[in-house]
DNA sequence: TGTACATCAGTGAACGCGCGTTCACTGATGTAC
DNA sequence: TGTACATCAGTGAACGCGCGTTCACTGATGTAC
């Protein structure tokens, strides 16, 4: 919706977006280490070298390709999280992390460019680390404002203190700054990343085949071990879970 | 130790030795897509159609690293597990997960190889799946000997059942029974199934590069998180935890 | 122990393919007077 | 409104590279008599 005055302008935005959709749609098939300037050219009838008119390199277009898809991601996250009741905290927990999973489901190989095996001779540039941190962001959101409600209890195991306390809380306490969880205790902080790299396992491991033949319904025992995360962190409110 | 008789059978079973050497090291500085015949050849001092004396194909040499890959993080998995007292069923736990991290990040090309994204064009074949299975069912032997010992309670939360319940019961009853499980309740299998996902989680989300400049200390960070999934899955045995 | 033959590791050339990137160019679009 | 010039999208050829795989071959190693 950007003003966009004379026809080369426009023509120069839509050539853009082909190129882009192209090179999504070759990355759904082949994967990103596949990804050739010269197949996107040819599929849009142009020149390899026309291509050049719109991204540098080869390396620039991965490079907007994953900024996009850590934006879709991320705009689906909030999205989901936006439409439940602020203060079901619980709810809104389930709702990012359902949004995650379906989102991977339905672009495996996007979901792959962004938290599978690195591209190689591929590296990320600065760019790629603000989009790529929204949807941990958004979990972190959660567990703080839940927290602030009086919505997250601590664990009653805080008898026992966990291996490596030291060494660990220093990494905490400053991801609890960065992410603005100030006041929340270190116990839920773990908790938290315990839940976070929890959800993005389970997607990885059903999306690259770790669970062939062993779980035909990854989707229902995705829920669940979503609903244990939510209890380990904390959540209290008992708004009814979404199906 | 196998019998080799001849001249010719001593050669051949050490350059195949050495092409899968220098594959694995190829693999580790250039990943697996970018894995080539003509370059380990090169590397060797021989014709790229020399290769194929040895192996039938490129898909070929990178399926038996694959194997091998599993086994060589299977082995390490085991003898840690082996090390430790059959019936400290916490300290096993950890002492499994460890030695997955550990491997992991002593060879993260070849851990990208195994969980990370799929190689395009690649098509693992069957043999594959048994070697790719030896951690899975070396967490759940330890779940399931610590149920039978008694040494794993029952999660109290009964109360509140967890969604898609009924769906998700089918594929861990029959997870249970291939993984010689039977006994253990369904709560538990679930738990199993969750932290088995966490670790696998963090290792990947820590080698492929999703932590940088906010976790700096991940050992430590995947102890107290692998603490935390041996408490949810229910270990009562209270030895001693490594550091 | 020696010879004749079979096996098989390794060579070198070739096929056919694709890739990223550069560069001098044509010709259409935009702009300033 | 019309002309002169600047901008820039797209072309086509080329450079230099690498890849997997096949094939007829040489020559060393192994085996049977």
């Amino acid at each position: 919706v950007t003003a966009i005055r004379t026809a080369r302008e426009l023509a120069r935005a839509e050539l853009t977006k082909q190129i882009k959709e192209t090179a999504r749609r070759h990355l759904a098939t082949s994967g990103a280490a596949a990804l050739s300037l010269r197949a996107v050219a040819r599929e849009l009838g142009m020149t390899s070298s026309a291509v050049y008119r719109y991204f540098a390199s080869r390396d620039d277009l991965l490079t907007v390709l994953i900024i996009e898809a850590y934006d879709a991601l991320g705009d689906r996250a909030e999205q989901a999280d936006d439409a439940v009741a602020p203060s079901a905290f619980r709810h809104r927990w389930h709702a990012v992390c359902g949004a995650v999973r379906e989102w991977a489901v339905a672009h495996p190989h996007e979901y792959a460019l962004l938290y599978g095996s690195p591209v190689p001779g591929y590296r990320a540039p600065r760019d790629t680390a603000g989009p790529g941190v929204r949807v941990a962001a958004r979990l972190a959101l959660i567990v703080g404002a839940g927290w602030r409600a009086g919505q997250i209890v601590p664990p009653s195991e805080q008898a026992a203190p966990l291996p490596c306390a030291d060494r660990a809380e220093v990494d905490l306490r400053r991801l609890a700054e960065t992410l603005d969880l100030g006041d929340v205790p270190v116990e839920i902080l773990v908790r938290t990343v315990v839940a976070w790299s929890q959800m993005f396992g389970f997607v990885s491991l059903e999306l690259f085949g770790q669970m062939a033949n062993a779980i035909n319904d990854p989707e229902a025992v995705f829920e669940q071990t979503t609903e244990i995360m939510a209890r380990m962190v904390g959540f209290t409110d008992d708004a009814p879970t979404p199906t």
